[in-house]
DNA sequence: CTGAAAGCGCTAACAA
DNA sequence: TTGTTAGCGCTTTCAG
């Protein structure tokens, strides 16, 4: 039961009696052909069940039809939701995609550039981990960048959400609700967008007379592990009164609120937390988890147009900040009538 | 700035001063060749910048380097794990791996074995979605199923769950807990997973001398909105007595807590809940979802070796079913003493 | 409008 | 051990 070969163009152009130019020319659809002559030559086509070898077509034209997405971490929905997007818009143009997680890891990130290399994907989508971007610049293919790395690479285009405009909106609402001066459970150092996350919030407090000096910060890695550690950290300080918190990642906020419970307090009653990337799963907690979120589908969708303009060779680079939108499900305490002077952290000015 | 030509083996070759083939022989590990020319043609090879075309290895091997991995919805964290462990199997034997989502559409998931073959994948892992199986009749290259399908598919290997087990293993801490006869939340009645986990519950119901018949069974969409409309349709009939329901998937088990709670309900006061696959954001609910959970990462390792197997025409089809395991976290009630007898549903016996 | 031929980058026979 | 040559399947000149 040994599988035939698979059919070739020309065994499409032998039954249909032309030569292997010509039945190309139908196929690819050039319009030096006769109607007739295509027709034929189509019907030789799905008669044999012939299929377009693409690897032999990417040798030809330079193009393999294929792009790449490096992402840190796609067990988190947000990211998953970017690879859905993404999908998508590839597939709409005929493009496959190779999706890769880099797992926060430098060298794992240099290992799956390196497969798209070789692969000879057309062009790749990147959320850079590294720090040293020494692999990014060896990248050396047509590429865009996922979030606020792109800063340092002037010629790559970039598509993010627009971080200034989510914290505001986050922010409004904690301030809204009677928490000026929410402590922050931010990335790790290393990371780009923790220093423009704090910017904003740093912008945000200086227009309200706020001293940013007096926010209580805590770091941690991107995981629901990390925020459940950042928020323990933050909680064993002595503090009075209601503590809110604005998490940079949804994943952190859910591990903030299981740290909370936890410590056997209770959200939103002694604790405030509003999170950052809108994933459902926040909506299952309990409460559920009040977030700003962003349009990851859109982003990646956008990402992949963007790779588009860069392989033609469209001369601007750009750099797109999509708008967040909040979403409120009840992990904010409002505090705003009933103790409008407590503020978390104040004690310690 | 035009980039360079990207070099090939020749650049290499010419460079270190040998053929091509030599060159080729050098890369390639082949042992005919001095250790001396071998050294000078990897150093010309590093020297350039030289980076093995996988599409034209592709070509000449007939062998892409390329797996495909079709599931119904990367946007459930259980097949998301799943893309995780056959990603890393598969960048382990140096392979790629092209993951689609067929969104429970027939349609696109035909569209997307169309796009695998011309691609050239050595082999696919697909969760199939079509009831007609004609695509993948026509599918034919070396594949594995993921899943309960592959009954079915004689000369299909599969790797799945034991549904069997895990069934039992649910019912069985139901049936401790006193709820002996729990309603079902279901999947769409073509699955065939279906099928197998109804004809699993069947069995354990005879097993305790309990008639299946009275079991109280509803349908749905393995989605939350899918659970949340079953569980709705549920509460609406008329019964006494706590409610304790299996859902066949945690997506679903999740949407079934936010209907409790839409109703006004406690769960698990109210209503006991058990879901089945195991996601992450089973810990955030509250109360926290208890559930059988897959072993998802695994499952996409064994499909992937599963496919290793079948590339190489190792002859022997396999069936693998992975244990799953109990994840206790309290949406069930404790009526076991409390209330003994009070059965949901029985009333309509 | 159609056919013949070249060549993308690589590997594997076959010769030397 | 090394070089020469052919060819994987396709598209695209260049002739006819």
């Amino acid at each position: 039961m040994s599988r035939n070969r698979r059919p070739t163009i020309v065994d499409v152009a032998e039954l249909a009696g032309v030569s292997k130019s010509t039945a190309a020319r139908a196929l690819t659809g050039s319009t030096n052909i006769t109607d007739e002559t295509r027709e034929r030559v189509v019907r030789a086509a799905s008669a044999v069940g012939y299929e377009r070898n693409h690897l032999a077509v990417g040798m030809r034209s330079g193009r393999s039809g294929m792009l790449g997405l490096v992402m840190p971490d796609i067990a988190n929905p947000f990211w998953a939701d970017v690879a859905r997007g993404a999908q998508d818009r590839a597939a709409q143009a005929g493009m496959s995609l190779l999706v890769f997680s880099s797992d926060w890891d430098p060298d794992v990130e240099a290992t799956h550039l390196q497969t798209l290399r070789r692969a000879r994907v057309d062009g790749a989508i990147i959320n850079p981990v590294s720090d040293s971007f020494d692999d990014l610049d060896r990248f050396g293919l047509p590429c865009v960048f996922i979030g606020s790395s792109a800063e340092r690479f002037p010629d790559v285009s970039s598509v993010g959400s627009d971080i200034a405009q989510a914290v505001r909106l986050g922010l409004d609402r904690l301030v809204q609700m009677g928490h000026p001066a929410p402590a922050l459970i931010l990335g790790p150092k290393s990371r780009l967008a923790r220093a423009r996350f704090l910017r904003a919030v740093h912008e945000h407090c200086v227009e309200r007379d706020v001293d940013p000096g007096i926010l209580d910060i805590e770091d941690g890695e991107y995981t629901v592990e990390g925020g459940r550690e950042a928020m323990k950290r933050l909680m064993a300080r002595a503090r009075v009164g209601h503590l809110a918190v604005f998490a940079a990642n949804d994943m952190m906020a859910l591990g903030a609120m299981m740290a909370v419970r936890d410590a056997g307090l209770d959200c939103p009653r002694d604790v405030s937390i509003i999170g950052f990337d809108g994933i459902p799963s926040g909506e299952f907690a309990w409460p559920g988890l009040t977030t700003v979120a962003k349009p990851g589908r859109d982003i990646g969708e956008r990402a992949v147009e963007g790779l588009f303009d860069e392989i033609e060779h469209k001369p601007e680079h750009r750099r797109i900040y999509m708008p967040c939108r909040l979403i409120e499900r009840g992990s904010l305490a409002d505090l705003s009538t009933h103790a409008p002077k407590r503020i978390a952290g104040a004690g310690r000015v």
